[in-house]
DNA sequence: TTATATGCAAAGTGTTTGCATAGCA
DNA sequence: TGCTATGCAAACACTTTGCATATAA
């Protein structure tokens, strides 16, 4: 994998974030540092970066793709009213031996995707005023 | 909620599935016993049918949604390899205390998705011939 | 009778890709 | 030098939607 410019800004601004940004939001915060990066090189990074384990792709409910700064695998929580995605504060565990057990039988697992859904904070309290 | 045909035979083909088929897969079969019915009646029925709660509509990773005649929340695990969407076996119990944790803060869940992912028993097998 | 559902096709959304050029190693 | 990455635009895959017609209640 090389190294470019446009690689490690998109790094960079990622890293900036808590929250889980979507291919586009990245692409607009990456242009105001590289105004002539394409909405492509932006995907072919991210792709990159998240099959080098550098980052990871979130494949959730809600149609659009999203990337966590944080490659190890834990626990999120999307918003089903502004689809925002965040980290949960403590990672809930899941109980390891299960997976191993005959309820796996002859799969082969590879990883686990827990999510957690519902309003969060900032859209649960704007539901209470109504 | 108005009953037709399209709606039930869609339903019904649904329900002999045992995997979780995509729209187009459900269309497909659809065709065989309505052959005029469109793709649009097909997303716009499964939709219904899943806000309804007779259906789930899943959201896993893979891009494609898929669609579940049992709407009763519980793990799936997807094939990596061939994308397939399975029921496991036996439900992994979730630790559910935990949801109303501090961890959640003042979030409001409305529910989980347990998604394991890996190699299906097909897809494992042919890899320990390669 | 009338509001909802359908078929068709077009539009929408998010993502990927072909190609000529640019630039890293 | 040679191979990978880029920008651009077109293509792609999946899903939704507008509209005129058909149909359930």
């Amino acid at each position: 994998m090389r190294n470019t410019e446009q690689k490690s800004v998109i790094l960079e601004v990622l890293q900036t974030h808590k929250d889980h940004p979507t291919a586009d939001q990245i692409y607009s915060e990456v242009r105001e540092r590289l105004p002539k990066i394409s909405l492509g090189t932006v995907y072919r990074n991210l792709e990159k970066l998240s099959s080098a384990g550098m980052i990871m792709k979130l494949e959730l409910g809600g149609g659009q793709k999203r990337f966590d700064p944080n490659p190890h695998e834990h626990s999120h929580f999307r918003c089903v009213t502004c689809s925002s995605v965040e980290d949960l504060p403590h990672q809930i565990k899941i109980n390891l031996p299960e997976i191993n057990s005959e309820a796996i039988s002859n799969r082969i697992v590879l990883g686990t995707t827990l999510e957690y859904y519902g309003y969060c904070e900032e859209c649960a309290a704007k539901r209470q005023l109504n």
